[in-house]
DNA sequence: CTCCGATGTTCACGGTGTCCACATCTGCTA
DNA sequence: TAGCAGATGTGGACACCGTGAACATCGGAG
């Protein structure tokens, strides 16, 4: 117990969560993430090949948060859930900016299979496969839906973080949040057709 | 001229431009910018306080030539201007993502009344002030009208950038953006009135 | 009991931003 | 025209950072 730690993968991928939640992934480094746990720098290289890896895995934790948030929908019509989901996505960024950067800035491949199956992505698609469902959008129409929402919300937490909303309080954020998560989703159901 | 550089300041932010157009922020660095101009590192720190001052500089360099292509849209419809204007935004992004990172994640204080004038805002403003006039969009919705187009292209220029969509060839994207600002144009002329 | 692989340590290198004291040049003033 | 003051550039130093290589220690398999 004294040399060996038990499992400093997860020990340091705990220190980094702490590390970016305030300050973001620049705020990760596996000197002060080693120093946390109460060991040696290099230590961390038995685990991690460097320190996007341990940015990475930190990432993937946040994203697990991310998930438990995400499905709490029992709402019932499509429309409400489409906005509670962009609601949701946007009060994450808003609430915790740090973690927000390390899961979209983390310094990582663009692996488009596993982005496919993110848990946000997940409930984003059953909401639109039921609009379709419902008749309010083309079945063809409906990966061009889910990536303008996608765009949407997510550029809007963007301009709320770094972006010229960053002043606004919480509450002003959120109502012009709302009008913009209102806008594509009335514009999805009309033109998903014209896409083509 | 031997000592004195002349114009150590401006040569700075064109060094600072070229590392930045491959490699983007993190690229900017400041004892390669100042071994770029044949300078000692310390030079710097005669015309910037550290390196965000430079970065900053930079991001003003680059939004400057970001307003050139911007107004440059002859086209008379309201709706067409706001396409192109949207599809510029996103084409910036895509095209330059190094320097689209400088300005978007430069680090640097949130300003909210210097942002209101960037060009940019500025043509979408007037694009919409024109769909207010053709009656098509309520003026009390103009505002909430205009981040919303904002927060769409500019999370659709981040998920090609760093997110899901990264993996595609521009083609694919430029399709994709078309259709995610087909959306939102489509969507706040429908729900710009129910906003409040 | 012995040995081997996993894990952690130490030392070292090159890179970075930035502070401090010093050198040099330029322009204004007397 | 002489000289001084401020602007500008230099050199050295410090504290960080990521990371590679060699070494030390532990725990378990034979």
């Amino acid at each position: 117990m004294a040399y060996h730690h038990g499992d400093l993968a997860t020990a340091l991928v705990d220190a980094s969560l702490e590390l970016s939640r305030d300050g973001g992934p620049a705020a990760v480094t596996i000197r002060e993430a080693t120093r946390r746990v109460g060991v040696s720098p290099n230590a961390a290289y038995r685990h991690f090949p460097n320190r996007a890896a341990l940015l990475d895995a930190t990432a993937a934790a946040i994203q697990q948060g991310l998930a438990a948030a995400m499905t709490e929908d029992p709402d019932p019509s499509p429309i409400a859930r489409l906005h509670r989901i962009g609601a949701a996505y946007v009060a994450f960024a808003l609430d915790e900016p740090g973690w927000f950067a390390v899961v979209f800035f983390g310094i990582r491949p663009p692996d488009p299979a596993r982005v496919e199956l993110a848990p946000a992505f997940l409930a984003l698609s059953a909401a639109l496969e039921d609009l379709v469902a419902a008749g309010a959008l083309p079945a063809d129409g409906r990966d061009d839906a889910a990536w303008a929402c996608w765009a949407t919300v997510h550029g809007f937490a963007e301009l709320c973080l770094r972006g010229p909303l960053a002043g606004l309080d919480r509450a002003e954020q959120r109502r012009r949040g709302d009008a913009a998560i209102r806008a594509v989703i009335a514009g999805i159901a009309r033109t998903g057709g014209s896409a083509a």
